[in-house]
RNA sequence: GCGCGGGUGGCGGAACUGGCAGACGCGCCAGACUUAGGAUCUGGUGGAGAAAUCCAUGGGGGUUCGAGUCCUCUCCCGCGCACCA
């Protein structure tokens, strides 16, 4: 019988769709288990073959944990504020929210035509307003706590797209999305103050079960370091230069100062006889974007004529203006220490500054950098390691010679601590997120502001406060969104003494919505709360999150920060949002490149599903790779699952199903294929789990009759991966619909391994001859079997055997005396 | 420069705590059946050699009875961060 796969797939999706088989159950008591992918931004181009390599994955996961009796969350929805949608609109005139309906509902059948099992009784929308009140209400929190706050800020203003982008945004000094140049402009913007949550970010990591690299690039990020600030004196005056620093232990070894150009102080102390030069050098950092202040990297700067005094030592040390320095980092200025900072090394060296030995190396170490302790100690090359503090100490108490780093630093901080110069200070490279665009497609800023009482948050009972419709949507050239031109939305009362006020026309940034989506899957419809307590209580957190590695830093960032600061507020039930999180790998074009319009190697995923189905679709983007890695899409390798789908159906349609018992042979493949397919589902090594039914497959292929046991199980474990044809065939066997909610089978470890095993006799580490044993054959009569092989028998006769080694069910090593 | 990953047949990739390298699939070769189709089935397929054997997991050293796997040095590729004091 033919396997016509397009009806049967339709056959299934609507018997899940009318059943409800996949809806997820508040309270129930089954073990709860919330599994969530990032949803897709509903692009004009519909769905990449991309989503569904993250989306299958995890839809595997999710019915089999339904099989094995979890109580299953598995949501989705759509991210649908953002700039695509608004450029489009700016380029028809057809209205953002008809746009993005549109092509919601287009990913919406596109999903449904791959079989994944999502409780569509839940799907979301951002740019809903019964969902964006909640984003709103949010903010609104944020504010209240002191988290938001408006601020004039150079910020980075992509001028193409005629947007501010956060720092997060700006990749290569470039604007992410449009690859446009980005400038500094000073502009009004909302912030929110993530940095307070810097720590609790960080913190939280450690207890989470994410990839290594996930959790290094969310640590880089946050970029934590420990030092001390500390003041330097100015010679011949009462000012005061406050530096940061990682190493006050070198101190002593501060021989000059560099301020970054824009420092506050620089006009102050620069002498009139340094004026035209360094006001020349500022002028020529002030035009370099920062895309050129990064390439050149070679130092420059400029002396101001001052100098500063070194609080240890009293020595006069010159202060200079670098860009090296950033006026965005730490205070902005820094004590140069030559002798163990590569920077300043080479800074000091192009501009002749003494360099101060004041830590020697231990000659190994040294060595092993390819240096010698004899050129550290006269300065001619740079040592940034740990050893032994030499010069450091003074007649005011300080004493920390031959001290290594660590305790050098303890020991300075305390001294500065004691005479009220410094102490110790924490940094991060984690910056405030600016959280205004200058858009029409967003979630507008619930605030106004008015003459007399400044900013006031709009009151609860006002949200959601509803995007204006217009006709154009193109920013205004001033900067400003395009909402501020419409008078009669903008104008409006101030909440708190009714008098004429502006309402804030900036919007929020598409990352806004998506950093609470996870909790709203859990009461998408609530009208009175964002969700549900007791819900809430019921499914968070997240047991296992999958999304792109590209998130790693922006949207994992920001979501755990609004989720730990909910928890904060006792909003939410756990402080981290996500228990678990992977990264599936991209989807590439036939030889290896990244898919796209102009190369013309854009697979739709329409096109695959239409010629070969979503079954063997789904189990193509499962066998392509390891699930984290990079995939090249190759359309040959689609006919090799394409042929294993149809084999299934050919020798489950064309073969008896006998009521017998199962071979020893059968058993033994059925409970090796049950226990690698469970255990490779577990840990998403999705394409070995895929093998395996290949192989299991090839097995059963080859009798005459397949016993009915094997042929149930069988399909059950094919389920996850191939739903449809799975429903199709459990229906043919005569067991009743869904195999979707049937019970997972179970496996014996025991009946998985083959009674009779090969053994491979060594002799001195080379192979000899194999010869069969039970399986379990414990070692010494191994030993005895290899040894009284006839084919071994004449190799060891007359030579004396040093050493035999025996590993069970694998291998005898006869070691001779050669 | 720093931080994570990776280098295995013609290709995608397997290989549990060290234990017969190359599972599974693609491609290729041969045969069967058909012969218009990316059809199906069977067998073969790392390299060299007639064979016994030998050589093979980026390269060099090492540990071990035994190394793709552990240690060490080194080369290449990908991703992330990058003058963060």
């Amino acid at each position: 019988m033919d396997y016509d796969f397009a009806k049967i797939e339709r056959k299934w999706q609507e018997f899940w769709q009318e059943n409800k088989t996949f809806r997820a159950e508040d309270f129930s008591r089954k073990k709860k288990f919330y599994c969530l992918v990032e949803f897709p931004y509903p692009s004009g181009d519909g769905l990449h073959v991309g989503h569904p390599r993250s989306y299958t994955a995890l839809d595997i996961l999710s019915r089999k944990k339904r099989m094995q009796g979890f109580n299953v969350l598995f949501p989705m929805g759509f991210d649908s504020f953002g700039l695509p949608t608004e450029n489009y609109a700016i380029k028809t005139g057809i209205h953002p929210a008809k746009i993005t309906k549109k092509n919601t509902e287009r990913f919406t059948s596109q999903l449904k035509s791959l079989g994944f099992s999502f409780d569509w009784d839940r799907v979301i929308s951002t740019s809903d307003p019964g969902y964006y009140r909640w984003t709103q209400w949010i903010f609104l929190k944020l504010y209240e706590k002191g988290l938001a706050y408006k601020a004039r800020i150079p910020i980075n203003w992509c001028l193409s797209c005629k947007i501010g982008l956060a720092n997060e945004e700006v990749v290569d000094g470039a604007c992410e999305r449009c690859g446009g140049k980005v400038e500094k402009r000073e502009i009004e913007q909302w912030m929110l103050k993530i940095t307070a949550y810097a720590d609790k970010l960080l913190d939280g990591l450690k207890d989470l079960d994410f990839l290594d690299k996930i959790k290094a690039q969310q640590s880089n990020w946050i970029g934590r370091s420990e030092g001390a600030e500390l003041d330097f004196g100015l010679k011949n005056s009462k000012d005061k230069i406050r530096v940061y620093t990682t190493r006050p232990d070198t101190l002593f070894g501060a021989t000059y100062m560099v301020l970054a150009p824009e420092h506050e102080l620089v006009r102050r102390i620069t002498t009139p006889d340094r004026a035209a030069e360094v006001e020349e050098y500022r002028r020529r950092c002030a035009k370099l974007s920062d895309i050129e202040r990064q390439e050149n990297k070679e130092k420059t700067g400029a002396f101001t004529g001052a100098y500063a005094v070194n609080p240890v030592n009293g020595a006069d040390i010159p202060i200079w203006i670098a860009d090296y320095v950033l006026t965005s980092y730490g205070t902005g200025a820094i004590m140069a220490v030559p002798a163990h900072d590569e920077r300043d090394f080479e800074f000091a060296r192009k501009f002749k500054l003494p360099i101060r030995c004041i830590n020697r190396p231990a000659p190994g170490d040294a060595a092993k950098a390819g240096l010698s302790v004899e050129k550290v100690l006269e300065g001619e090359v740079c040592w940034t390691g740990d050893g032994e503090l030499i010069n450091s100490a003074n007649a005011d108490g300080l004493d920390i010679n031959g001290m290594n780093i660590a305790a050098a630093k303890a020991r300075t901080i305390a001294w500065l601590n004691e005479r009220g110069i410094g102490e110790k200070s924490v940094k991060y490279k984690l910056r405030d997120w600016v959280f205004s665009r200058q858009r029409y497609w967003g979630e507008p800023i619930p605030m106004v502001h008015c003459h007399d009482c400044g900013w006031v948050p709009l009151p609860e009972s006002e949200l959601p406060l509803l995007l204006p419709d217009v006709d154009r949507y193109e920013p205004c050239d001033g900067g400003q969104s395009p909402l501020a031109g419409i008078s009669g939305w903008v104008d409006t009362k101030c909440p708190k003494c009714g008098g004429p006020a502006r309402r804030e026309t900036d919007t929020m940034p598409n990352w806004a919505g998506s950093s609470w989506y996870f909790l709203r899957y859990i009461d998408p419809d609530n009208n009175s709360a964002f969700a549900d307590p007791e819900k809430l209580k019921y499914w968070m957190p997240v047991d296992w999150y999958n999304g792109g590695m590209e998130h790693t830093t922006l949207h994992l960032l920001y979501s755990r920060f609004w989720n730990i600061f909910l928890h904060d507020c006792g909003l939410v039930p756990t402080s981290e949002p996500y228990k678990k999180r992977t990264s599936h790998g991209m989807v590439l074009g036939e030889g290896g490149e990244k898919m796209s319009k102009s190369r013309g190697n854009v697979i739709n995923p329409d096109d695959v599903v239409r010629q070969h189905g979503a079954d063997v679709f789904r189990v193509y983007e499962m066998f392509i790779g390891p699930f984290d890695q990079a995939a090249a899409w190759d359309t040959k390798g689609i006919a090799g699952v394409d042929r294993f789908i149809r084999k299934v159906w050919k020798t489950f349609t064309e073969t008896k199903i006998a009521e017998r018992r199962m071979t020893r042979d059968e058993e033994r493949i059925l409970h090796a294929t049950v226990k690698k397919v469970s255990e490779d589902i577990d840990s998403l090594d999705l394409n070995t789990a895929v093998s395996q039914m290949m192989i299991c497959m090839n097995e059963l292929s080859k009798s005459a009759d397949i016993p009915r046991e094997a042929a149930e199980s069988f399909v059950r474990i094919l389920c996850p991966f191939a739903p449809h044809i799975a429903e199709e065939l459990w229906e043919r066997l005569g067991r009743p619909a869904p195999v979707s909610l049937a019970e997972w089978p179970g496996f014996d470890a025991n009946l998985a391994k083959a009674d009779e095993v090969e053994i491979l006799v060594q002799i001195n580490g080379r192979p000899r001859v194999r010869f069969k044993a039970p399986a379990g054959t414990d070692k010494d009569a191994l030993v005895k079997m290899a040894m009284e092989n006839p084919e071994v028998l004449p190799a060891i006769a007359g030579r004396t055997v040093l050493k035999t080694v025996s590993v069970p069910d694998r291998l005898v090593n006869i070691v001779l005396k050669t």
